[in-house]
DNA sequence: CTGATACTTAAGCGATATGTTAAGTGATAG
DNA sequence: CTATCACTTAACATATCGCTTAAGTATCAG
């Protein structure tokens, strides 16, 4: 999931696809190489449950899951307010003894 | 940033660390892999921005860096209401041509 | 049917990533 | 002072990643 986040040609195409569906070739004309590249890129997105697709006749259409990215975004908040919710306690405590010290 | 937390490892690590701030053996302990893998690690995510670390004396203490998760969050959500805004307005699209087709 | 389009599959190649062991360095406990 | 502890540095194996070219398949327009 962060994987697949962590290459810039990859959020380059999830950058497209949050703008709406797109084709393979949609996905690969703004980047600078061969579309088996573009292809093997999709394959780790869609690996990572960020983007669905469906072939039409020779299309393969591609859009963004964005429930997959809910998850990287609740994991990070987590972390995140566990770590800020440590800081208030200590905090907190830090003023305990301040009272402590000067009453 | 994302590639830092693309590894299992650094993600435990990072987890750790939302507990409070631990040494460099503290780190390792639970992962099996040697002491100079773990400062790789560490250092691709003080590299990141994620983690700080300070040396006293002959112990490196490491904490959390939450302002650069921030940022890694905010791209996330940023993709995800775009998306969302999206399939809104084809939403409210779809009522308004279903309205005139049944008035 | 024929040719063009939109991928798909397969093989390979150089660079980066992830781990190892072995040998330092510097701080501190006894 | 000496031994130990907590890293640090260096050299190296191996694997995975990102990309390439070349050849194949399936669909659609004329």
């Amino acid at each position: 999931m962060f994987g697949a986040l962590s290459d810039p040609s990859r959020r380059s195409m999830v950058e497209r696809l949050s703008r709406g569906p797109a084709s393979v070739s949609q996905l690969a004309e703004p980047l600078a190489m061969s579309l088996p590249a573009v292809v093997q890129h999709l394959a780790v997105l869609e690996g990572a449950g960020l983007v669905k697709t469906q072939k039409i006749g020779r299309v393969r259409s591609c859009t963004l899951d964005t429930s997959a990215m809910s998850q990287a975004e609740r994991w990070i908040n987590d972390r995140r307010t566990q770590w800020e919710r440590r800081l208030d306690r200590l905090g907190d405590y830090l003023d305990q003894t301040e009272n402590k010290q000067e009453p």
